[in-house]
Formats: structure tokens, C-alpha cells, sequence
DNA sequence: CTGTAATTTCAGTATATTCTGAAATTACAG
DNA sequence: CTGTAATTTCAGAATATACTGAAATTACAG
């Protein structure tokens, strides 16, 4: 990794690097955009492979697999071939990016494979239980995946302002709680 | 695979195993998850063997995986060595497991991390502007994780009363959005 | 157009991960 | 205790993934 970056920002990159490698982003990929990230003026193909002290081929097809998660932008300066790229400014933009490609890329999938095997007839107990477990398994997802496309939909400015408010999710729980006539307060446990 | 596996149970085997391997889950481990989840009765490592076709060290260690996750419970027969292992039976038991063993493997590390190089003084521009955006990734963080420790809350049978009811998340973020004074509505896009 | 500075591709290599079989260890029925 | 049926460990093999350098391709300034 070049002498460049200093020490904080490079510990904050390699941190990155190893928990993409933790979520099926190799570390290389996760080290490039949390150095994108970090920048504040987009970067080229070059910057990265000096910062990052790896290939340039290696830089190419990093930077392909986050344009394929969106989660780059590409900008062209007037009279130069130069690609050079960026992060969004905003890291609730890219969070929502990121879940809503996972959602595409596995949960969909997920949805639909448990759905056409839902629909078969079950041959005996066994298959019996086991697509009752698949139901609730699609149950479940099925509604974290509202939950969450939910929350997408807010926008950076109302995300802080319900960060500021401090914890009030737990009330508007509760609130729930009693509009759904929750027994949880009259459970001795 | 074992001819034993009905064709339904073994293609959700399979799915699942891929889907893990996608997750930083090594997909044996993930595929004899989903054969313990799918399974009414305890399995033994045995039997694990023989379903997946696996050998029998890969199976012990990927059940010592599966604990130090705590996703399986180990259970004893009278008179017997052998031992069982079985998964929770209720699909959002293992799902808060899940979440929660995320969070303190990646979340706390990274939140932990974020904050270490935050209470360094920066050295310059480049420094103020990346703490800057890790400041932000550290508060939205932190915001999801209360969010998501709120949900881990409700049992599931809460949950699943929520569920039945329908999207009302929507409503009930429309109520929050009125009380914290959103733009949203007055604005044209 | 043409030349060149850039990007992309890809076969081969390096590295990391996963899996196995054999040996060591452990737990407990008898 | 002892014998044995079980689990665990671990070094090496198999496999999968990531990375590189060289060659091919592309884009565009001039």
C-alpha cells in the first residue's frame, strides 16, 4: 500500500477491505471503494493503482464489479480520455445502493426459489414439514424485505433527523405493540 | 448428495448453500444448515455425512462452526454417545441469532474501528474531509443497529401479528415522517 | 483518419480456502 | 477402570478465488 495515504486513512481502508471479504466482496474491491470513499475528488484507474499498490489489471475489473453494484459513478473531463471515478457524497445513498442490489442479487432469487418449491405437492411427511419451515422462511424475508424497501424510501435529510431524535423506533414499537394488542407486558417472563 | 434427499429438499439444500457461500458462509456449512432446519428430528453428524456426501471431519467441523454461531443446539440420548444436533424451530429465532452474531463480529469492530480514527486530530485536508465521511458512516451505522436491535425485540408471534396485518410499516414511518416535520410532502419531485 | 494514451481481456500464476483421511483424543457404557 | 464408539484435530491434497503482465481493444485528440 503506497506511502501516500497516511496511517489513518489507510487503517480505515484496510478495515474495509477485510470485512468486504467478510461479505463476499473480495478485499481488493472493498479496499478500492473505501479508498473512493474517502476521496474527495473522483480518482483514476492510476490513482488507485499506486494508492492500493496493485495491478492495474486488477483496478479495471474492481472498478467493472462496483459499476455493476452502481455503486461508482464515471466522470469524463473535457479533452482528456482519462476515466476518472467516484463514490456518492452521501453514505445513506450508498447504503440503499447496496441493499437494494443484494436484494436483487440474493434475496429475490431466494423468494422465487422457495415460492416454486412451495407450489409442489408434498410426497410424504418429511417434504410436508420441510415446505413448512420454507413457507415460514419466505414469510419471514418477505416481510424484512418490505420492512427494509420501507425504510429506503426515506431520504438522507429525514434519515438524520430521526437519527437526532435518538432512539424513538422503540416507541413507535410500542405504539405499535398496543395497536396490535401485544401480550408481551402481561407475560410473567 | 445422497439419493436419500427428496429432489424439493435437496434443490433448497443447494440454494442455500450457495447463498451462504455469497455471505461468507462456506456453502458445506450452509447446506448442512438448511438440512438441519429443514429436518423435524435432531440429526446426528452421521447423518449429515451420508445426506450431503461429505466427510465426516468436514462435518464435525462445520457443526463446531454452526455453535460457535450458535445456530444449532446440541442435544443427548439417554445411554448414548452419539450426539444430536438440532436448529431452532422457530425461523425468526435463527434470523435474530443471525443478526446478532453479525453484529458483534462485524458492526462493534467496525463501529469500534470508525471511532478510533475519529477521535485522532487530522493532519490535513485530505484527513478533515475522509473523517468527515467516516463520522457519517459511523452515525448511520449506528442508527441501523438501534433500528435493528428494536426489531430484534419483538417475539415471533409479534412479528408475525405485524405480518398478517399488512404493510402498516409504511404507515407507521408516514406517522413519524408528520411528527418529525418531513419536507417530503411539500416537495415537487 | 491516425497515433497514442487509455482501458479491457484473459491465460497463467499465486494465494487462500475448503475438504479429506489418518491419527489422536475424548466420553461413557459396561 | 477398560474397551470402544464416538468426536476432534491437522497436515496435506484438491479446489476455488484473486491477481498479474502481456496482448488486444478502444476512444478520442489532433
Amino acid at each position: 500500500m503506497s506511502e501516500k495515504l497516511t496511517p489513518m486513512i489507510q487503517s480505515c481502508i484496510l478495515h474495509f477491505g477485510e470485512m468486504g471479504s467478510r461479505w463476499g466482496i473480495n478485499r481488493t474491491v472493498g479496499q478500492m471503494y473505501a479508498l473512493l470513499v474517502l476521496s474527495k475528488e473522483p480518482l483514476c484507474a492510476d490513482d488507485i493503482t499506486e494508492a492500493l499498490s496493485i495491478s492495474r489489471s486488477n483496478v479495471s475489473m474492481g472498478l467493472k464489479e462496483l459499476m455493476s453494484w452502481e455503486l461508482v459513478k464515471l466522470q469524463h473531463r473535457p479533452g482528456e480520455r482519462k476515466e476518472f471515478y467516484s463514490a456518492p457524497g452521501d453514505v445513506w445513498d450508498i447504503a440503499k445502493t447496496l441493499i437494494e442490489q443484494r436484494r436483487k442479487r440474493e434475496i429475490d432469487p431466494t423468494l422465487s426459489t422457495l415460492r416454486n418449491l412451495l407450489i409442489e405437492t408434498p410426497a410424504n411427511a418429511e417434504e410436508e414439514y420441510a415446505q413448512q419451515r420454507m413457507r415460514e422462511m419466505h414469510e419471514l424475508i418477505e416481510m424484512l424485505t418490505l420492512w427494509t424497501q420501507e425504510i429506503q424510501r426515506l431520504d438522507s435529510a429525514q434519515l438524520g433527523k430521526l437519527l437526532k431524535l435518538g432512539n424513538s423506533i422503540g416507541k413507535v414499537l410500542d405504539m405499535k405493540d398496543r395497536l396490535l394488542g401485544t401480550t408481551k407486558k402481561d407475560a410473567t417472563k
